[in-house]
RNA sequence: GGGUGUUUAGCUCAGUUGGGAGAGCGACGGCCUUACAAGCCGUAGGUCGCAGGUUCGACCCCUGCAACACCCACCA
């Protein structure tokens, strides 16, 4: 066999599953469905992506083998602002911009760029492993996405639930449109704090002191605020403030709003460029005035001066006027949080402009309450916080974008501004009633990608359309997704779907936790710490790394010490290790909602793993070639009763674990079972039975039944977390090892919980023997392959028995030179000796242990024993734990104390006698 | 400012209803043992963040504190 490769077996396989339609819904038993969160059509595989999928790939391979009819359904997104931009950056190296070529050649465009790139995601899932249904994959932007977006535009317009208006919102002065609160990004960031003097109306001789991080909005400052409460400032309630630099008057209010305790009291209000100030203009019916335009220079409201400047242009400019007015009291350094785009990183301003909203709360209530009746349930459930805390605060949402991908908004004007919502202009007509003369113009804006994102469960599955999809898979059974996205889409979904479907999106939400570096830290492009899966699949030298990581790098200055720092941690680059090395990392960090710290040392160990399988399978093959049909009987040998017992419960364990959706445990379960029960000792314990001749050819053909069938199963069990090598495992089987076509399609193992003491006790005892001698051999530095003398003295009858039973696997694992009991009524030969309860092991001195060694060796243990006695008897002494304790865990006690004196007594006898020598 | 989570071996993390602290990696010692040196065998590492409380008994339950992480809000 060959040496374990995952680059000669991982592509192949995938493509025989696609080719063979393994991924579409069997159409045989209750309905699984999981919808995948979309990713960005022309974007890459990053961590997280390959971290999520693989956690849903179990899944959904687990279920499909528990014979569900299984639906993981298969999408991307257009993903409006982001695809815009790197289209729009592009044309830029053209030195082009969109308006240079227009709306429809730039749509064009855009969708040459997704044809061109909008395959590279779909090929790195399929590296995965990702079992997605590719047959019906979907796209945002599909004709059948597009028309479940308008119909539910339309509906919700004619319900009133979706409205246009003039409001503040977020604006982009770089991508020139609105963003919603979750694409703001607001950081510290050292700034100042201007003491503005504002003169009163009818007397220039008194002022009143406003602070402000934003002097150059003061030019639409139509009010100052003062706490109704402040005694400082309450005679001049009601009076004016002459606005400097301005031809204004505008009035002093009071309004509980204001904060007395911060800088002077006084607060200049700005209604239109500032969000708490826009609530005090509606509280108090001020004019709002606007000085910016949508590009972020001033307009024209702001003067003549100031007009067409820069706001951080005009803002210097301002303050050099004040000052020459003798109107700036002083500057004070300040930090302040400045809100940036997430996606252009500028200076977010409030702005008023013309939107379409729609009303969250009568969709809010019902989605509140889906959460908390359980009819979708968080896990873990730490995670509802996160949504109730959202859900109920949320504001109307900002659904109209001024940009040019994405969903074109289904409204229509006439001249007088009367708005038409149908799905097309004909239709609006018709609907309408409007005569063919009347012209029509359709709304420049789209739709926030989260819109038809919101729609993803049903849309997906044809809806409006009533198709027997959604009949089948809807709702789907899990949402798997960060935190991070909870209020950007799982809050959407669950509102849009309980208005449209009548029914939850998904009965659950697994939270993961998000992929960090080793240190913690958010993987990005900007720290140069990113990795990318395919990399850690396919490995990668140092220099290309480096030239990965450094390339297209924002800041330069950078790139030193991201060279420096990937050099140190991957010196030799990262060796190919391999899909499901990688994926079974993912699993075993996956627990709960925590982030996980990706550590390059685990895919080392999984990829041994995988390694260790290999070979397992390799030994299974030689040992069973010669095995041409199964026994009728199964086999009854105590070593085989036990390990199946083992399989069972491990079994079990992975099904438990996987429905709490606790991964790391399922991991840890399967690599405890086949590493250190099946390979470290059942493998090892048939040894004896297929290579000696001390057993009958039928014994070892029970034996090689056994060993085939039940690696057959743990194949079974491992391939929803490894499902490349268990498949090339599999289909490595002889013929009568196994049913059906491929090992994606056979039956998960389920487990049992069948718990035989007996038959746990006599291998536990097999073990502790074996463990003994190891000890003694190890502790004096005996080769593990030099033949030493074995004395099994005094024990009981049962220790006699199980001798017997198991002779030849403790002549194969301990490589005695003689072994046998010590019956003479002389005391035995002095020897290295350990004790399991009543029995004695004795490994003879003579020529082979050394003395000092073993005395040493003789008091570590003594001193263990020691501290064990002191310990229980000190608990057995206090009369309050007799009197209050179970008398089950007093009985435990009690015999564990016998058990160690016993131990004590024996170890000290035999140190009396080795030092006698 | 509000909220959530985390703190266990040198590192990354488990620890199910309160009853003798575990794994992997790393370290140390011994082995090329007929599946596997990507391996095998053995050994050594812990005041379970700190301080109280409840209890016969606390890594686990309660209170307070500290550090770190993330989320929400923004006093201009």
């Amino acid at each position: 066999m060959e040496k374990y490769d995952p680059s000669q077996i991982e592509q192949k396989w995938y493509q025989s599953w696609e080719n063979q339609g393994y991924f579409a819904p069997s159409g045989e038993g209750p309905a699984f469905s999981i919808a995948i969160p979309p990713p960005n059509v022309t974007g890459t595989l990053h961590m997280g992506h390959a971290f999520q999928h693989s956690l849903v790939d179990a899944i959904i391979r687990r279920q499909r083998m528990l014979g569900r009819n299984t639906l993981w359904q298969m999408g991307t997104d257009h993903a409006g602002i982001s695809t815009q931009l790197i289209v729009a950056e592009q044309m830029a190296a053209e030195g082009l911009k969109p308006s240079d070529i227009g709306r429809d050649a730039f749509i064009e465009r855009v969708w040459e760029w997704k044809e061109s790139s909008g395959g590279i995601i779909s090929r790195q899932l399929r590296r995965m492993g990702a079992s997605l249904h590719w047959d019906t994959e979907r796209f945002t932007l599909d004709e059948g996405l597009s028309r479940a977006v308008v119909t539910v535009f339309e509906r919700l317009f004619d319900e009133g639930l979706i409205y246009r208006g003039k409001r503040l919102v977020n604006w982009d002065p770089v991508l020139q449109t609105s963003i919603s609160d979750l694409e703001v990004i607001s950081e510290e960031e050292q700034g100042h704090l201007w003491h503005l003097r504002y003169p009163l109306a009818d007397d220039p001789n008194q002022h009143l002191i406003v602070a402000t991080t934003r002097p150059e909005t003061m030019l639409g400052d139509t009010a100052v605020a003062v706490h109704p409460d402040d005694e400082r400032y309450a005679a001049l309630i009601g009076r004016h403030i002459a606005l400097p630099l301005t031809e204004r008057t505008i009035p002093i209010i009071a309004d509980r709003y204001v904060d007395m305790e911060f800088g002077t009291g006084c607060v200049k209000i700005t209604p239109a460029h500032d969000f708490n100030d826009y609530d005090m203009g509606n509280r108090h019916d001020l004019p709002m005035i606007s000085v910016m335009n949508p590009d972020g220079t001033m307009n024209e409201a702001a003067g003549t001066e100031f007009e067409r400047l820069d706001r951080f242009e005009a803002r210097a400019k301002i303050v050099n006027a004040l000052e020459e007015c003798s109107l700036l009291e002083k500057i004070e350094p300040h930090t302040l949080m400045v809100p940036r785009g997430e996606k252009s990183h500028a200076i977010i301003e409030p702005l008023l402009s013309d939107q379409w909203f729609v009303q969250i709360d009568p969709l809010a209530k019902p989605a509140i309450q889906a959460v908390e009746d359980g009819s979708i349930e968080f896990i873990p459930k730490q995670a509802e916080n996160i949504y109730f805390a959202w859900m109920r605060e949320l504001k109307d949402w900002c659904i109209s974008r001024q940009q040019w991908w994405g969903h074109r908004i289904p409204a229509f004007y006439d001249a007088e501004g009367n708005i038409f919502v149908a799905e097309s202009e004909a239709a609006a007509r018709a609907k309408y009633d409007i005569d063919d003369a009347a012209a029509l113009t359709q709304d420049e804006d789209v739709l926030d990608t989260w819109f038809s994102s919101a729609l993803w469960t049903f849309s997906t599955l044809g809806w409006p359309d009533k198709t027997s999809s959604l009949a089948t898979f809807h709702p789907t059974k899990v949402m798997v997704t960060g935190h991070d996205i909870i209020s950007f889409w799982v809050s959407r979904m669950i509102m849009m779907t309980l208005k449209f479907m009548d029914e939850v999106p998904f009965n659950q939400v697994y939270v993961h936790g998000l992929v960090t570096d080793a240190e913690g830290q958010k993987m990005s492009k900007s720290k140069g710490n990113g990795l990318d899966p395919m990399d850690i699949i396919d490995g990668i030298s140092a220099e290309a790394l480096v030239e990965k990581r450094t390339s297209n790098l924002l800041q330069t200055r950078m790139q030193d010490k991201i060279e420096k720092a990937t050099r140190k941690e991957f010196p030799e680059g990262i060796p190919a290790y391999g899909t499901d090395a990688l994926r079974f990392t993912f699993y075993s960090l996956a627990s709960g909602a925590r982030g996980l710290r990706f550590d390059m040392k685990r895919v080392e160990g999984y990829r041994n793993f995988c390694n260790k399988l290999w070979n397992a399978a390799n030994f299974t093959h030689l040992s069973t070639q010669s095995l041409n049909e199964h026994p009728t009987a199964p086999s009854n040998n105590t070593i085989e009763l036990w390990i199946n017992q083992a399989f069972e419960n491990a079994a079990m364990a992975v099904n438990r674990a996987m429905e709490d959706y606790r991964f790391d445990l399922a991991a840890k379960s399967l690599y405890d079972f086949i590493w250190n029960e099946f390979c470290d000792w059942y493998l090892e314990l048939s040894k004896p039975i297929l290579q000696t001749d001390q057993f009958s050819q039928a014994e070892k053909t029970a034996t090689q039944s056994n060993l085939l069938q039940l690696f057959e199963r743990i194949l079974r069990l491992a391939h929803p977390f490894m499902p490349f090598i268990t498949e090339e495992l599999w289909q490595s089987l002889p013929a009568h090892a196994r049913t059906g076509e491929s090992i994606m399609l056979a039956a998960f193992p389920q487990g049992q919980d069948s718990e035989d003491r007996a038959i746990l006790d006599e291998v536990a005892w097999l073990k502790e023997i074996v463990s003994a001698i190891r000890n003694i051999r190890g502790e004096q530095n005996i080769p593990p392959g030099k033949p030493i003398p074995i004395i099994f003295h005094l024990g009981s009858d049962n220790d006699r028995s199980r001798y017997q039973q198991f002779l030849p696997m403790l002549d194969a694992l301990l490589k005695p030179s003689s072994i046998g009991w010590h019956e003479s009524t002389e005391s035995p030969p002095p020897s290295a000796v350990q004790v399991i309860d009543d029995l004695q092991i004795l490994v003879p001195l003579a020529g082979l242990i050394d003395k000092a060694q073993e005395l040493e060796r003789l008091d570590k243990e003594l001193t263990k024993v020691a501290q064990e006695i002191t310990r229980i008897q000190t608990k057995l002494g206090n009369e309050q734990f007799v009197a209050n304790a179970p008398t089950q865990v007093v009985d435990k006690e009690r015999e564990k104390l016998s058990v160690q004196q016993h131990r004590e007594t024996e170890l000290t006898a035999q140190r009396r006698r080795i030092e006698a020598l």
